[in-house]
RNA sequence: GCCGGAGUGGCGGAAUUGGCAGACGCACGGGACUUAAAAUCCCGCGAUCCUUACCGAUCGUACCGGUUCGACCCCGGUCUCCGGCACCA
């Protein structure tokens, strides 16, 4: 150990020896109890941004604090690293995307080695390596067989600039997610997941409490997204026809006030239902503008509702009146049957069309609100309340007319209850090249047909042009696309696009669990050892996609029998962005603070610890160069501390806590260990177990420069102190632990125990108040008795001076804490 | 529009079950050491007022109100900011 702390150094040193004596290696192990402690994989961009650097951080903590607590920890890394921007550098300086990956891949492994980061290496999983996405196409064979991937033309999201497909997960307002550019709608026969089969599975754990170690918020927005809907489908018929229209409704308790209909511009039979009338045109006119429309204009809420009649009359199955057919574009096709019934007075949609067309207005519903005239609606009203011009239903509660109409809808044959979702199935067919091949052929004999398991991996063809344009690049192979039917042997085509990298990462943590199996995507044993995972640590970002994704597939491959659990993630940490000067780091504001730097600067230890102690884990975190300072600052001091107390020669022996200074340092030792364990281990709250440990060292300064020195005890302190400080800060640890003599790694000793007893002080200070106000502060033995402490209380010389001459009314004591008198 | 979350010193933040508001750190100010500076160490640091000083007093956790002996914490209302969803019938 040299005087001066040499951070570069002594981090190279200690990545050296933990690489070479394979600390970090797992294996199964059932005689310890398991933790898997994972960390959402990066892309491989090629560069480490703060945020990946805050994430693995904190998941670094955590694996670390564990394995000294005891658990045998797997805490692996791997890569996403199919996806776009490799095959945009394909496009733009004509490297070939695995090139440019693998390179990438290779760069930032060595980035996170830099941090100090305690990851098996030995797992590492690629996701476009071949032995990965093997699996991948096996698993979506399995899919495909149990009816959970269909193929179906339907009109999907498309990005012009992009010249792909998107799922719906990924067109944010209206735009690509990616380019934001405008999306717009084309009719693509395309690959889908059926996981609205799933729907209900999904919903109800997040409410029995399977996903009780999620943040309440991202439980809230997959529920959202869901989008569960209780209502009843009714049947209307079509004047003069046979034809049935079927609505959904949340709202049969307003059928009475239904005064017409809507259907969305794409609904199948509205083209023969017009087909040589006077409508024709004007419906053709109609449904080409809203084609030519992208989402943002299609979807925006504010636009003044449109739309055409077709000519023709529904009736209503409970009046029998007769009401006319619209076709407007504010009804989906994608949602419930794609038509809907009109009840202006109360539904703002219904009311701002019926107000447009001048249509009838019936209300049905009174809130008995005396601001709202029913007569004379200025808007859709759409409270519960009493039932009005509704027939037998009249007089009724809106809320107990919902069952009873749905009932009666049942019983006459006129509808049926129903639940609806917003989810969607998952269009995963993307026409992209840097992707797993979806490893199904096209035989004119027998439709789609799953490649042979035994040939897998259908593998990325590598003589593509890469144009960015039009159709999937794989289809430019002169090699790729003919092949033979794996059933009949006749000619065949290959589909040429590849899977959403979604996909991939559905089930890397399962990998994870048995990464080099040649046999299967992973035995089932160990990962029924190690799954769940205990610790998830991602970015918010991925509340919705991939951990929806995630627990789908998990779900999948649950009742297929390969995992014991149908739920991945025990508990979910969802870190917030790292910022500077309040804003996100970015190259065109100029902010960019990288982790490069920093470690060049001040080491990795610094980087974590400041990163770890400048905010709590959830919350946005503010890049500050004076707080990184601040934190390097005190890594230096307790280095000093430490070289001093070396150099000193500390006796050994059995400590014996003799002094009031003795008890103190005991303490605030203790209090440290015990905190830093309930922070890290439970709480998360990493800034205030920093803080402790901060508290013992200045503790430690304060003890050291008595005249009498317990030494055994302040030996036994600046042991502890360094394994504690371990989990944060490895590098420095592991250095000043040798210099201590410490025997083996720092990082493997166990956590040390704390003394219950030395917590508890012989003397407590008690808090004295005068109607709530603080007044005085009392020391007294802790097994003061209660009437003591109240006679104590009263016979304080300040307590005496506020209820001079005063009436005390009532005393309440809280042992341990305060004496309350209310005095007048 | 709907659904969440947050609001505490100059700043990041702490207060875990309703019981001393501001731990720890940053910034700042003062002092020690030094020829000097840096580094380091020590002290101070919410506001206002009182006092020569010590001691102390009042106010203070976005705003208004309530419950309670006691509220940053619980309840009702208001404002602001952030996030998610959004023509989902």
């Amino acid at each position: 150990m040299k005087e001066r702390y040499e951070f570069t150094e002594v981090e190279k040193k200690w990545q050296k020896v933990w690489e070479e004596q394979g600390v970090f290696k797992t294996e199964e192990d059932p005689s310890k109890e398991k933790f898997y402690c994972l960390e959402m994989f990066p892309y491989p961009s090629g560069k480490l941004h703060m945020g990946h650097v805050r994430n693995y951080s904190i998941g670094d903590v955590v694996a670390r604090f564990k394995k000294m607590d005891g658990y045998n920890v797997l805490h692996p890394m791997g890569f996403d690293s199919f996806g776009l921007p490799a095959e945009n550098a394909a496009i733009e300086h004509g490297i070939h995307p695995s090139k440019w990956t693998w390179e990438n891949i290779h760069d930032m492994e060595e980035q996170l080695r830099e941090l100090g980061l305690s990851y098996d290496w030995d797992r590492e999983c690629c996701t476009c390596s071949e032995e990965y996405y093997r699996w991948m196409q096996w698993i979506f064979i399995q899919f495909y067989k149990r009816g959970l991937a269909y193929k179906k033309e339907n009109p999907v999201n498309w990005c012009p600039s992009c010249q792909t497909v998107l799922a719906n997960e990924q067109v944010v307002d209206g735009a690509c997610e990616r380019c934001h550019t405008p999306v717009v709608k084309k009719n693509l026969s395309q690959w889908y997941l059926k996981i609205t089969d799933y729907a209900d599975r999904l919903l109800e754990n997040i409410d029995n409490g399977a996903l009780d170690g999620w943040p309440e918020k991202v439980r809230l927005m997959q529920k959202n997204w869901i989008g569960r809907s209780y209502g009843c489908e009714v049947d209307f018929k079509v004047k003069d026809s046979d034809e049935v229209l079927t609505v959904f409704t949340t709202r049969v308790d307003t059928i009475y006030g239904t005064t017409f209909m809507v259907l969305a511009p794409e609904y199948p039979t509205v083209l023969e239902n017009v087909k040589g009338t006077e409508y024709e045109q004007p419906v053709l006119d109609y449904i080409d503008r809203v084609n030519h429309m992208n989402e943002i204009e299609r979807t925006s809420t504010t636009a003044e509702k449109t739309g055409v009649f077709i000519g023709k009359y529904a009736i209503n199955p409970f009046t029998h009146k007769e009401m006319p057919i619209f076709i407007s574009d504010y009804v989906l096709m994608g949602y419930g049957t794609g038509a809907v019934m009109g009840v202006p007075a109360h539904d703002q949609r219904d009311f701002e069309f019926a107000t447009k067309f001048g249509l009838e207005i019936t209300p049905v519903v009174d809130p008995g609100d005396p601001e709202v005239d029913v007569n004379d609606l200025k808007q859709a009203c759409a409270a519960s309340g009493t039932m009005i011009n509704s027939g037998e239903i009249t007089g009724m509660n809106s809320n107990d007319a919902i069952p009873y109409m749905i009932e009666k809808a049942e019983r006459e044959g006129l509808g049926h209850r129903k639940v609806n979702y917003k989810l969607r199935d998952w269009l995963i067919s993307r026409q992209r090249y840097w992707g797993t091949p979806i490893p199904m052929i096209y035989c004119e004999t027998c439709g789609w047909v799953p490649e042979k398991e035994e040939n897998l991996p259908v593998l990325l063809p590598t003589d593509v042009k890469f144009t960015g344009k039009g159709e999937s690049p794989i289809a430019t192979s002169p090699t790729f696309r003919k092949c033979t039917c794996p059933k009949c042997g006749g000619p065949a085509e290959r589909e040429v696009d590849t899977m959403d990298t979604f996909l991939d990462s559905s089930w890397y943590f399962l990998r994870y669990c048995d990464p080099r199996n040649a046999e299967k995507p992973f035995e089932k044993e160990k990962v029924d050892y190690w799954m769940q995972v205990d610790q998830y640590i991602g970015g918010v970002e991925h509340a919705i996609l991939h951990l929806m994704y995630s627990r789908f597939f998990t779900m999948v491959l649950h009742d297929m029998g390969m995992v014991g659990v149908e739920e991945p993630f025990a508990n979910l940490l969802t870190q917030g962005m790292v910022n500077k000067d309040g804003r996100k780091m970015s190259k065109s504001i100029g902010n960019v603070v990288t982790p490069r730097e920093i470690i060049d600067k001040y080491g990795a230890d610094t980087a974590r610890l400041f990163i770890l102690f400048a905010a709590p884990p959830e919350k946005e975190l503010d890049w500050s160069d004076a707080g990184v300072e601040g934190s390097f600052r005190f890594l230096t001091r307790v280095y000093r501390l430490i070289y001093e107390l070396k150099s000193r020669g500390l006796k050994d022996g059995e400590v014996v806590v003799k002094t009031a200074e003795d008890r103190a340092l005991n303490y605030k030792l203790n209090f440290a260990i015990k905190k830093v364990r309930e922070d890290v281990g439970g709480r998360f709250m990493f800034n205030t177990a920093i803080s402790s440990i901060m508290e013992l060292v200045n503790e430690i300064y304060k003890y050291k420069d008595q005249k009498e020195i317990n030494e055994p005890l302040l030996r036994k302190a600046a042991r502890e102190l360094i394994v504690i400080l371990s989990p944060f800060v490895p590098h420095i640890a592991e250095e000043m632990w040798e210099h201590v003599g410490g025997e083996g790694l720092c990082c493997l000793q166990s956590w040390p125990a704390f003394d219950e007893k030395s917590l508890v002080l012989d003397e407590i200070e008690i808090v004295v108040q005068i109607n709530g106000k603080v007044r005085d502060k009392l020391v007294v033995p802790k097994d003061i008795s209660k009437q003591e402490l109240e006679q104590a209380a009263l016979g304080s010389e300040k307590i005496r001076e506020f209820t001079e001459g005063k009436e005390i009314f009532k005393v309440i004591t809280v042992p341990g804490k305060l004496v309350n008198l209310v005095v007048k």
